[in-house]
DNA sequence: AACAAATATTTCCTATTGGAAACTTTTCTC
DNA sequence: GAGAAAAGTTTCCAATAGGAAATATTTGTT
């Protein structure tokens, strides 16, 4: 199965290289990693404690390097803390891609144009980003009109802006989505678009890695 | 800094949760990992010992899963035994998430109310995703309105779906975004949204880890 | 500035780890 | 298959991690 097409299919997938990305850097101060990353999502000790099982002072301690946590500690500051454990082990911030930001008028972004979508490429400005922003206009009008399923990998959000569209998958029914309506699946489940309203659809989608 | 409201950061955070996945799997068998890495290299503990600089009866009871090694002696063990630490985590395929597919109707989010935002959480009934999309009333009309920054680990999307909003972010200028418009930015850069039109501004948010 | 509330650190104690050496099991060698 | 050497496990204890509560610090409010 390929995608609609296949500049748009390297296209889509020159970005998605992006997101894939550094290598593995030496666990230098677990405790300063731990604190950036609780900090990041605005937790207290308290709350982070009460996520991760471990008491209040232990994570202090761990932070400011005071203690050596077991690797049973680890685990449950990552499960807790909802980070991967190798993301510890990975230079603290990655400097490239701290405090961006990408603003895109609208109408502004990179076209790209295929048989079956008129895609709009957002935040185009930006490389190396975790998730990929487009919005389409959805011109294809019969599932015929697709040569085959298009996956991804990843995960797609997809909501509908304007219009209405058929959504068909490769495991469930086909199923309508009129403008508000919103979809989140396996990119890599086969699916398409048709248009369904009397002018074309237009979905914004979001796929991540 | 904290979130808009401790309920709404937990709650937000609770969803987050969902993304962090496998990663607290693996490491079940941290033990069995590093015995299998040992014997493929054809060490016995007494040189496994001499080049990690661990104990042989210290080794033995890793391997063994009798101890939990502190996060030092994983180190230790990486680095004399010449392996990447995210290596032992290795994460194994995810059959759970595949071939998923959730539709939200409009209007239809599980709704969660702040004194700045109206949210409606998207795709609410799939967990462990990768993105987390959620639908926003912005109520706020002022800056001062907030305690402090937003931040979030990850990268955040934003789309202005209605109205028009004044964009603050820690390290540029306000902009303001009319309906079409959408951004693209480090959620962990402080940054904070307030409608400037009439009516309460309406945007789309997808963040991911 | 003074107070209160929230957040972070330190203390003190118990539980667990890590190491040296004793002990056990496995693998050679004859 | 007995004995010796090598490899692995267990024991015992000193060192260190982890938790509860006390203390200190920071932040917010009047």
């Amino acid at each position: 199965m390929t995608d609609e097409t296949p500049a748009f299919s390297s296209m889509i997938d020159k970005e998605r290289e992006q997101k894939s990305t550094e290598a593995n850097v030496a666990p230098l101060q677990l405790g300063k990693r731990v604190r950036e990353i609780r900090l990041a999502n605005n937790l207290t000790l308290e709350e982070a404690s009460r996520r991760t099982g471990l008491a209040r002072s232990t994570l202090s301690k761990i932070e400011n390097e005071q203690i050596s946590p077991t690797f049973q500690a680890v685990q449950k500051l990552a499960t807790g803390l909802n980070i991967d454990i190798p993301q510890l082990f990975v230079n603290p911030q990655d400097a490239r891609t701290s405090g961006r930001r990408d603003v895109t008028r609208f109408g502004e972004g990179r076209p790209h144009p295929t048989p079956t979508y008129e895609h709009e490429i957002l935040a185009n400005q930006l490389t190396n980003k975790k998730m990929l922003p487009y919005k389409s206009t959805v011109r294809a009008r019969d599932f015929d009109q697709y040569p085959g399923w298009v996956r991804h990998a990843g995960e797609e959000f997809m909501l509908v802006l304007k219009g209405k569209v058929r959504f068909y998958t490769e495991f469930y029914e086909p199923v309508d989505l009129d403008t508000g309506d919103s979809t989140y699946y396996d990119g890599t489940m086969g699916h398409a678009l048709v248009s369904i309203s009397e002018e074309d659809a237009e979905v914004l989608w979001v796929t991540s890695n």
